[in-house]
DNA sequence: TATTATACTTACATAAAGTTATTAAGAAAT
DNA sequence: ATTTCTTAATAACTTTATGTAAGTATAATA
């Protein structure tokens, strides 16, 4: 009997995709290049410690480019590179899945 | 200026496929109803201890069923819902993407 | 001199994940 | 009767990841 087994590749991708805040900031940066600040901005919650890792590691792994404008104060924009925006896709389908599974629960008003 | 924001049911899709091993997990159960066992053989390196809180958490959101069969000894079967099995487009995506841009750190041969 | 701004870093605390050993239930073997 | 086997976990403990709060560097402005 064969046995179903991962795909390495897949495997991963979910050390990237797995990790806390990774799928937040792919797509605000699908939305356009940000700055630090954009993106502390616009995810709730995120740390600036956090997001410094997860940028470098986004950065090491060819999924985002860091570039450094000198104005003053320095402006630092990150943007995501072809295989970044490349997963567009993926997480367009989890919008999608999240719009029509995903509720949300209110807060009981009295 | 309008900003952009994240959509709070993208972010709480994220709050699951944002764990370490819930998109292996679902991959797996994908290929059809699983036994805890079975999860462990095919996942490399999870242990017992994260997957059977993984899968309270995916039944708890109703990702997963589990059932109970009173054999002897116990067979307990994972299965996805509607809305687990739902996610199969998103993460055949993330499949798609892998295929396309993971690569694989060969050992020298040496 | 003190304050503002951006993009972080540092030290420390808590939460999540990893490791190893153990449990429960029932059957089967010794 | 006691040990052994099986599945599906759980418990105690260690390590890693994430969160929190404060601090740093640079240069301009008040």
């Amino acid at each position: 009997m064969i046995k179903f087994s991962l795909c390495p590749r897949y495997e991963l991708a979910f050390e990237l995709l797995g990790k806390k805040w990774t799928g937040l900031i792919i797509r605000c940066l699908l939305d356009g290049p940000k700055r630090f600040s954009d993106l502390t901005d616009i995810i709730p919650h995120i740390s600036a410690k956090v997001l410094a890792d997860r940028m470098k590691e986004l950065e090491h792994q060819g999924i985002i480019i860091r570039s450094v404008y000198p104005e003053i104060p320095v402006k630092i924009e990150y943007s995501l590179t072809e295989k970044g925006r490349d997963l567009e896709k993926a997480l367009e389908q989890v919008q999608q899945w999240a719009e029509k599974w995903i509720i949300i629960k209110q807060k009981k008003s009295e």
